[in-house]
DNA sequence: CGCGGCCATATTGTATACAAATTGAACAAG
DNA sequence: CTTGTTCAATTTGTATACAATATGGCCGCG
């Protein structure tokens, strides 16, 4: 794409996915041209994107909000993206070759890494996260499935919550990808579906489990302030 | 959507349905925007969607070409769909009410009439088998799986050939539809994903068979110039 | 008071002018 | 004849002006 639609897409994602820009927000394309820095033009196609990506709603009457989503159509996306990302693995367990094994063992390696360090990095974890699985998404040889996946992937709760991670999530989510990488290299297809599908699975529900105690403590709060 | 960015829309799709802008034919945005009789800018907003449906693909420079599918992408698109398609149906059976029930058995009453005049009418099958389709989609009740199922189905390769089916073929998607409707009312998820899936599958190899003798013609048409 | 239509204002949609980038052909050098 | 380079023409990208539409408040009427 080009230079200035590319700035105002990266620029309004960002704001919406480290939360500046808040669900429920009105997003006016004037005002988001001046925060951008440029015309309506580019920010009008970088909102139909967005739009796309159910990162923005639009009513009837065609304004925009900052989209706010339930924990059940966070689970929606999530058990679709399991769904996918399995078959993705599945696919790729049967065209994978040697060097498509060595280069998921060095990201893998890189998650790893992340994850050592003290305190863990979760922004380096998350990173190489996403490499491991856009390689094999890659490998999966599908134009249609990598479209498909890319409107489930990076979504704003996810980025955010990954501050959540335990040291033992992250090192089970490390874990689970050596064992993907195993399954691939021995062409299991199914058994590299099933653990891709659980371990996306699982990731939900370390989001809902945060979610969960995050409703809580709001509801404390909301008790000793009354 | 607006009014000319709708029209461009519409139009420009409907030409590359319909086969009057061949695969690999060059896009440009003024001769586009003179067809439809509207400015570039509602133009371009329609070829942003139609990329984004692979209909149009476009060179690492921003050209645009009418997309020009392989068999192999042909049976991918249609693989995902059975998986989405089953994924729908899935959910649907736990979902749907009598009064669902009856709205698909209408439905199918009018696939039902289709395949019986005589000719049979394969534009109102088609019609008729979309809005079954939409029916069962619309109760899964999952915003995301309609877009994704959005870029999967009334692909143009689908509308040029549903006028191969043989009335055996026809019939035996309307008795199909019947199956699956029975499935939904007694809400056997499974069996109504298998039902689905399979579906969708036949209609690829009723596919793939026309291609394969379509592809055969010609070259006994190469042949009989040489 | 409440309700419903009307108008000023705010916001999105479209057209057009201009800027940037790409292409392809002419042409010079090897 | 091939290769590389330059430049005009074509095409896409961006900005801006203007048109159409929606919103929200105001006022009059019941």
């Amino acid at each position: 794409m080009s230079k200035a639609s590319d700035i105002a897409y990266a620029t309004i994602r960002e704001k919406i996915i480290s939360g500046e820009l808040a669900p429920g927000d009105n997003l006016r394309e004037e005002a988001l041209a001046e925060i951008c820095g440029v015309s309506r033009t580019p920010v009008r196609e970088a909102m139909r994107k967005l739009e796309s990506e159910l990162l923005l709603r639009r009513t009837e009457s065609q304004r925009s909000y900052v989209a706010d989503w339930s924990l059940d159509d966070i689970e929606d996306a999530f058990e679709l993206r399991a769904l996918l990302e399995g078959v993705a693995a599945r696919r790729a367990a049967s065209r994978i070759d040697a060097s498509g094994i060595a280069r998921l063992e060095v990201i893998n390696a890189s998650v790893g890494r992340a994850i050592q360090a003290s305190p863990p990095s979760v922004v380096e974890f998350l990173e190489a996260n996403r490499e491991f699985h856009a390689e094999i998404l890659a490998t999966a040889g599908s134009r249609r499935l990598e479209i498909l996946l890319q409107s489930l992937i990076e979504q704003p709760i996810i980025w955010r919550t990954g501050h959540h991670y335990s040291a033992d999530e992250l090192k089970r989510s490390h874990h689970e990808h050596g064992e993907l990488i195993k399954a691939l290299e021995r062409g299991d297809a199914g058994w590299a579906e099933t653990i891709m599908a659980g371990h996306i699975r699982r990731a939900f529900h370390v989001y809902a489990d945060a979610h969960q105690s995050m409703l809580a403590s709001e509801e404390a709060d909301e008790r000793k302030r009354a």
